[in-house]
DNA sequence: TCTTGATCATTC
DNA sequence: GAATGATCAAGA
């Protein structure tokens, strides 16, 4: 674990410094153990960069960055620069949703500043030789801020009314909620139809993919 | 081909 | 069991 940095404009450049190594470099040179595929460690490049980083150690409910408020984000990417996968953001509060509001919902905390870090991520390239790309610092916009919160309404709507179990993965616009847990059979008390709590399967809030990609493309539209 | 729903490792 | 870090893999 490096030292953490003590002002964004530190962590921003200790990332960029980072971009260009392959993850088999910059594993070297955390004497870190570059896995074979990700299917047994689908954490791994997080965690990898995470280290490089200096980000504090995992305290729940707090940003990988606490003093800074920065969340950090590894965002798997293909050669055209398209984010391949959604991101995960946060778990859904199933149980008291009447007491959340957006203002000071874990989405909008999580996501007030977020260090993302592109890596290059073909199918066919291994962990190893896979590539740190320019990190970027994002700061949600109205416009993005707006997207996100009415996606976020409507999911708690339907929470609050006790359906939590029927939101798929095709609602909302950018931000999407799908099953998270160990097994499709795992289940946490969430509030029922009938406004008693009932075990229902864990969910967890995502970005699409397509607008991380928008994220990212207005970074580059700015910094050329 | 893209997305959705499922799954994996680790820590506390 | 819940939250952290995500990607896998089957079906649309």
């Amino acid at each position: 674990m490096r030292r953490t940095p003590t002002t964004p404009t530190e962590l921003l450049s200790r990332a960029r410094g980072l971009a260009g190594l392959t993850l088999a470099e910059l594993a070297g040179e955390l004497s870190v153990s570059v896995p074979a595929n990700l299917r047994r460690d689908k954490g791994w490049v997080g965690r990898l960069l995470e280290d490089a980083l200096g980000a504090d150690a995992s305290t729940a409910q707090a940003p990988d960055f606490a003093e800074l408020g920065i969340e950090l984000k590894t965002l798997p990417v293909d050669a055209t620069g398209k984010p391949r996968e959604s991101t995960f953001v946060t778990c859904v509060e199933l149980a008291h949703p009447d007491e959340i509001r957006w203002e000071t919902s874990h989405v909008r905390q999580k996501l007030a500043r977020v260090l993302f870090i592109p890596v290059l991520s073909e199918t066919s390239m291994s962990p190893g030789e896979r590539l740190v790309g320019q990190p970027l610092l994002w700061q949600p916009t109205p416009a993005e801020e707006a997207l996100l919160q009415a996606d976020w309404e409507g999911h708690m709507r339907t929470i609050r009314q006790g359906y939590a179990h029927a939101i798929t993965a095709r609602d909302g616009r950018v931000l999407q909620i799908r099953p998270k847990g160990a097994r499709a059979s795992s289940r946490v008390w969430g509030l029922g139809p009938s406004g008693d709590l009932e075990l229902i399967q864990p969910r967890a809030y995502y970005l699409r993919a397509g607008f991380t990609a928008q994220i990212i493309a207005r970074s580059f539209a700015l910094s050329t």
